[in-house]
DNA sequence: CGAAACATTGACAACTTTCAATTGCCGTGG
DNA sequence: CCACGGCAATTGAAAGTTGTCAATGTTTCG
């Protein structure tokens, strides 16, 4: 039962920047959405080094990010030393938004990343004038909650459908077409899944040899069949 | 992969009543909390004989349930037949409502039930006006995330972990002291576990021959050794 | 270039499901 | 009241899936 846990610790420090980024710099979702305009009139950019921790598990949730440019996870230790992945944060995702006053999950970047940082204080204070923010909050949430409803549906499902949903879900969210460059490592996409990184490795392979998928390299997969892909999940 | 599911149908109509119940009805709690407050004087409780649907899947999210007496689950039958179930849900516990506008699970009457039913719209009129009950709709949806979140690091553990756990959640909610009187059939349990109903049928044997539970009678389970249930768990 | 980290593959073990049979429980009707 | 039927629960045996351990191959980066 116990699966090998990779747990990295590094003491990178983050770099402050205080000057503001422009909300068109994200995504290009900005315009219209007060929730992102918001964060960034009040929010501070940070830079973090890959694999360096953006908040720990337990620490205050006095911070709301959203991420410019890089990957983020969010994350969890288990008792038996196993490590559970939250989630993953493409650039313009929110994370560590919090309804309680301690983060559930730590938060780590996957590769080199800048975040936008805004006191949720703030956010709160702005929400309660602002009904379109507000609202927006709202969706957000529900939105959450909705994303964790569906990795509960996922967790019961046979290895080769919960692998076959994550290339869907990455291919969708990185919007580069059929190919997904992964920026993140076996390991983590095991943790995500919860399966062992054999089993994430052996399920690619036996993908790629029923001509579902291609990988070109281990981190760049080309999606061959999209089709055959959703049926297993179906 | 295929476990069984067990998809009741039933056509039971409910038997609506339109006198109020007096909040302090229900578990206690009634008082010094607006939103189970606002939902008694609002509005109207409804009667369920076991086994009926009170809203389906992908149906309009229009109105927010408390159960008064008896016990509800939601659930969701996955693509491939199997069912999963969302939660089961207690007197004073409150359900259905949706930050969206179609339910993503449906609710059923696990005994005869009798819940009391607000209009959603209702629930946020007032909210827009009363900074308390909206911060306890705030308060409700981080409990709510939080339940899942623990659902999915509940599921990549064992068997034996996830039984436990189930029996320690149930015993904590019932208070019962040690004494749990299980309202759901094994494979309510299942479903909600992710397991199939052999499994938690031979997981509660083997508890019961460790001595760390007694299996009275199929619904009644008395907790002989909660430290080892507890440990299973850590 | 070479070391270290990451990824893949194989063999085997453990856990859970599947299929099948049996037992226990409970309500209904003779 | 008891017997019967039906459903729920348990138990057993076998198969399938995933995890574990170990070895090998590959990539990355100093």
């Amino acid at each position: 039962m116990l699966h090998q846990a990779a747990v990295h610790i590094t003491s990178s420090r983050p770099v402050i920047s205080t000057h503001r980024v422009p909300p068109e710099a994200v995504n290009g979702l900005a315009k219209q959405n007060p929730l992102v305009e918001a964060i960034h009139m009040m929010g501070a950019t940070m830079s973090f080094p890959s694999e360096a921790e953006i908040f720990g598990e337990g620490e205050e949730a006095d911070y709301a990010y959203q991420v410019v440019s890089g990957v983020v996870r969010t994350s969890k230790i288990l008792s038996d030393g196993r490590r559970q992945v939250g989630g993953f944060y493409l650039p313009g995702d929110i994370f560590g938004l919090e309804f309680r006053d301690e983060h559930t999950f730590s938060a780590e970047a996957v590769t080199d990343t800048k975040v936008v940082v805004v006191k949720r204080s703030m956010l709160m204070a702005v929400a309660g004038r602002d009904t379109r923010l507000s609202r927006e909050l709202m969706a957000l949430t529900g939105r959450e909650l909705r994303r964790v409803q569906n990795r509960v549906l996922l967790l019961v499902k046979s290895a080769e459908q919960r692998v076959a949903y994550f290339l869907l879900e990455m291919a969708e969210r990185a919007r580069g077409g059929n190919v997904i460059e992964l920026p993140m490592v076996r390991q983590d996409i095991a943790d995500y899944l919860g399966l062992t990184v054999e089993t994430v490795s052996r399920t690619l392979s036996s993908l790629a040899h029923s001509a579902a998928i291609e990988l070109s390299t281990s981190r760049r997969i080309v999606l061959r069949n999209r089709s055959a892909l959703r049926i297993l999940n179906a």
